[in-house]
DNA sequence: ATATTATATAAGTAAATTCTAATATACTTA
DNA sequence: TAAGTATATTAGAATTTACTTATATAATAT
């Protein structure tokens, strides 16, 4: 549970967070993300090695494209550590 | 819901993470907390003052001593935010 | 009133974050 | 092979974070 601080970081970010919300119904591509958010393609791609490396999201290459979509059981987890929290159990 | 990244942002620390871990229990003092803690008084201080505004946390002022304490309906809108985030409904 | 104790605020600094512009890499197609 | 498209990486600048030291404020006690 050392990882929880960098996946609360990863969350922290009101552009990460629209990118959580998009990915939330279907996997989209890094550029279909671009068009949605008000950043330049780098600063996706660099928040996208963010949300990966905190085991938010994963990324899977279909030709020229990468289409990334949520990780359920990692925000599971986080569910249960904000849980954990609550001081009425 | 437009608070949310501030209160990953206050979860993102590890400082402020042990300081939720310690007020899980019981409410704490400042100086108790500090004794917990590798940083200065000001810095426990500081910290707070984030939770605070964030809503995670309250401190309510007893002689000298402010004794802070949890608030778990902010634990629980977040926990909220995070399941509305889950893609399987 | 003065001193003591608990907490908060201010000022300054080092490190981390977040962006853009430029460039590199990887795959596809003509 | 060369050109085009999608994504990633690099470099550098502006901003934010997180700390420490010093000081201020507030409540209590002598």
């Amino acid at each position: 549970m050392e990882y929880l601080p960098d996946v609360f970081k990863a969350l922290s970010n009101p552009v990460r967070w629209n990118m959580l919300q998009l990915l939330k119904q279907r996997p989209l591509c890094v550029n279909a993300l671009t068009c949605h958010l008000r950043v330049s393609q780098p600063a996706v791609s660099q928040h996208l090695k963010i949300l990966e490396h905190a085991g938010l999201v994963r990324g899977e290459k279909r030709g020229l494209q990468v289409h990334y979509e949520l990780v359920p059981e990692r925000l599971d987890e986080s569910i249960a550590a904000l849980r954990d929290l609550m001081p009425t159990k």
